[in-house]
DNA sequence: GGGTATTTGTCCGTATGTATG
DNA sequence: TCATACATACGGACAAATACC
């Protein structure tokens, strides 16, 4: 933007002169874009259109720009003389959309978390979105609701489509009125502290545990207290020797042990919960994915005393690029959630949520939702069976009957680092299990975390046949091109 | 969802049928809808296809549902006994989108912040997202970058054009790494607050000023230095006079007042900050509607020192269901960004700042202001012209030389709670100014806020007669059919 | 709008364990 | 002890309805 001091003996033209030449030289106005049309910019001014004739007049005396009539004045060429304050902009021919690593250093990325951008549903979500932003005369329904700050629990339709599905598929049972649309599970917990925070100044969690979470926690000033995990779940006995009174589990696949919490010891969580006036966050962030054995009853379903937050999420299923998820709180919750939010809004865009919406209504969720299922079986049937043929009893494979990952237990004295760094110079990314741990004193140094969700089915072979090179195989040297 | 348990003594088939029939009768499962398939539901259970079969043909024969071949067991109507803790699924005609307010109660909202859906672009924002979510190997780009966890502050295609947007329209300097994105101005306040406390327990701020600001930090546990505002911005002298040494300001239109801040005023802001070590916060809510009087820069382009956090949003120009802001911080708080938000993710969707990205880099955002500001000078015009007609001196009018709204204050002693009453029995919605009080007690309470940005041009004249006959017509009794 | 792929209920045969004669 | 009947559970083949392109 311009800026004109009246009354200070400098012209006006001259004033824009000298700073559109500035921007210019910077670099600010990049080379071959047009600058502001003369009517426009003294509009903009408030000074007379032959102002900024006069001072465009000089810059193309100049050199700096060249007229073209019917088009506008554009911008030559010039020796930068980069200003230390002004915003480079002239890569223009960077793409818009950031570039991942380049190709060739990384082949095969075991990233969790993420997925197979192939997989997302562009057609359907096309669809729904053109359905939503259809011209408001078209639109069946009133369209006031899209543009205006509404509840900050957030879109009604939303709040009803994820109650029916949290019904069918998790058993969870509730009311509207106490879904919570959230910016995904970070984004529950952080609401979540804001309630039970200074009641609750600890929390119970697993360790190891999801990072992620803790970092909320304790960017409140909540106290973590880490509880051991063992094959399947939380250790129920050191959950009751500890002060908290407040447990975050993720009963359905912990991350990132995978372990499942069977229902015997889910009524076990619950009963202390009843008993020291507690309260369990149900996180249930990839429940979406099961592979092996029966279906077990989340922890809200079963639980008659009304003491279960249960979260989930979009992301994971659907695309880490909607930051989408959702609580269901408790009846007793419910005031507290109205007083810690009295004036605040709906961090979610209400975009994302009438598409959402929709999108659920119209059955595509669900149906995504299998389709996911069914290939992430296959991918988790070929990583299985990969890794049995090429690793052998070197490893142990840990939560292998849900999720979108496994954890690498390295029986031989392999350590974590080593082992990245190995993977990296064979092209493949897999990741550490490390920051699961609070302490990491009690970690033993040897598991890998890796997630299929990001690899297509066809590639896990070949992406395992080279980390076993990259571990086993003596002298397996770098074979990706380039990173010699 | 169903869960079985086995070895019970009680056949599969028959828990299948239990269960289903209890959520019948329960009303969980609505008439008229189909019970998951059978093959799905064996899927689901793990069990065999006939062992549901055999529980679907129990339910036929009892009369709960009806089998249609090829499509599936609808279900049919039955005697409710509801239980207390089954959601109520059946109401599903209600419309998938929430209806706003009955039409007839209400004809004209002048509420501040909505604008009218009408003014959406809905074709150039049908016309990005259908290029964003383009099926992948038709894209140019990697659209794998959006459906990954990326960089906390969002992502660098909009922070790039975020900040092109600024440099050329407020002048504000910097680089992609000092934008980030958040979830509208709460959120970038939100941010803010975690990496400025404990060091900073105290804001000072505009009194009147804004609610929604002041809410983040109340919620952060810092304290709030009401300073009082002149006609020109915030008093400099009582500023000085508080213990903060962080300043919350709107510069460029206060909330509610509307005050401009002059350059001057600026720069004593500016030269406060240096004396104490402190950081102003530039909150620039809806810089772009500005009527009459030359640009003034912002706090930011002037600020030599770097102590400047410059705030804006695309909620108000563009939708407030976009709940997407920014803010550039200055150098200065670059590491105390990084500590701060370590671990923490975008809490912005990457669609939305794909679509966003590229809505910019087509030059849309751009083209959709200048309309939008057009339209809301005409506006601003009507409701002027209206207001000075009909309310003459009665009224006297602050803030009319930018955003979309205006204080209205009377001299005659109305109270505030009377005029909106009187004037939603009138059937206009016109808004309280009391919540921009942190003490009530320094406000006279005659003060109402009209914002124009919800009500078509046309429609203004009609609105400001209405309110004439509902304030100052004697028995100018209720006009509004049906609210009588 | 018409052809195709998928999904649906239906019907079929089979295997297992248990009770009965 | 053996044969039979029954209840329970499982998987495959078929035709119709539906969804998708």
């Amino acid at each position: 933007m311009l800026h004109l001091t009246a009354r200070q003996g400098i012209p006006l033209y001259q004033q824009i002169y000298e700073q559109l030449r500035q921007g210019i030289l910077d670099g600010a106005l990049p080379e071959g874009s047009c600058l502001t049309s003369t009517r426009r910019l003294a509009a903009e001014l408030q000074v007379g259109r032959n102002t900024v004739e006069n001072a465009y007049a000089q810059l193309a005396i100049e050199g700096y720009v060249t007229p073209v009539p019917g088009s506008g004045f554009v911008i030559n060429k010039v020796q930068y003389d980069i200003h230390p304050h002004a915003p480079d902009t002239r890569q223009q021919t960077t793409p818009l959309l950031t570039p991942a690593d380049t190709p060739g250093e990384c082949r095969y990325d075991f990233h969790y978390g993420n997925m197979e951008a192939a997989l997302f549903p562009y057609r359907a979500w096309r669809r729904v979105s053109a359905t939503v932003f259809a011209d408001p005369d078209a639109r069946d329904a009133n369209p006031d609701a899209m543009h205006a700050y509404e509840d900050v629990k957030g879109s009604p339709a939303l709040r009803r489509e994820i109650m029916r599905y949290l019904y069918k598929s998790r058993g969870v049972r509730c009311t509207t009125e106490q879904v919570v649309i959230c910016s995904g599970i970070q984004g529950g917990l952080s609401l979540l502290t804001r309630m039970i925070y200074p009641e609750h100044q600890r929390v119970a969690m697993e360790e190891p545990g999801y990072a992620g979470a803790r970092v909320v926690f304790q960017r409140a000033g909540i106290q973590i207290c880490p509880i051991p995990v063992q094959e399947d779940g939380m250790d129920t006995a050191a959950l009751s020797a500890s002060p908290a009174r407040v447990a975050h589990i993720a009963p359905s696949h912990q991350f990132p042990t995978g372990a499942i919490m069977p229902i015997r010891k889910r009524k076990d969580i619950l009963l202390w919960a009843r008993e020291c006036d507690g309260l369990i966050i149900e996180d249930d962030f990839n429940s979406e994915f099961r592979y092996n054995g029966k279906p077990i009853p989340s922890l809200q379903s079963i639980d008659a005393d009304g003491r279960t937050i249960y979260m989930g999420t979009f992301s994971k299923a659907l695309s880490p690029g909607l930051r989408v998820g959702y609580m269901v709180l408790p009846h007793r919750l419910l005031t507290a959630f109205d007083d810690a939010h009295a004036g605040f809004q709906c961090t979610v865009p209400l975009f994302d949520q009438m598409i959402l919406a929709r999108f659920m209504a119209d059955g595509h969720w669900e149906r995504h939702i299998r389709r996911m299922c069914q290939i992430n079986k296959k991918k988790h049937d070929t990583l299985m069976q990969a890794i049995a043929a090429r690793f052998g009893n070197r490893v142990r494979v840990h939560g292998c009957n849900a999720g979108v990952h496994v954890l690498l237990e390295f029986t031989c004295g392999e350590k974590e680092a080593d082992l990245i760094r190995q993977a990296a110079e064979h092209g493949v990314k897999v990741y550490p299990a490390s920051s699961g741990w609070l302490d990491r004193r009690g970690y033993a140094d040897n598991c890998l975390l890796l997630g299929y969700g990001m690899v297509p089915e066809c590639d896990i072979a070949d992406a395992v046949e080279l980390l076993h090179r990259a571990w086993f195989v003596q002298g397996g040297g770098s074979v990706v091109p380039g990173s010699e």
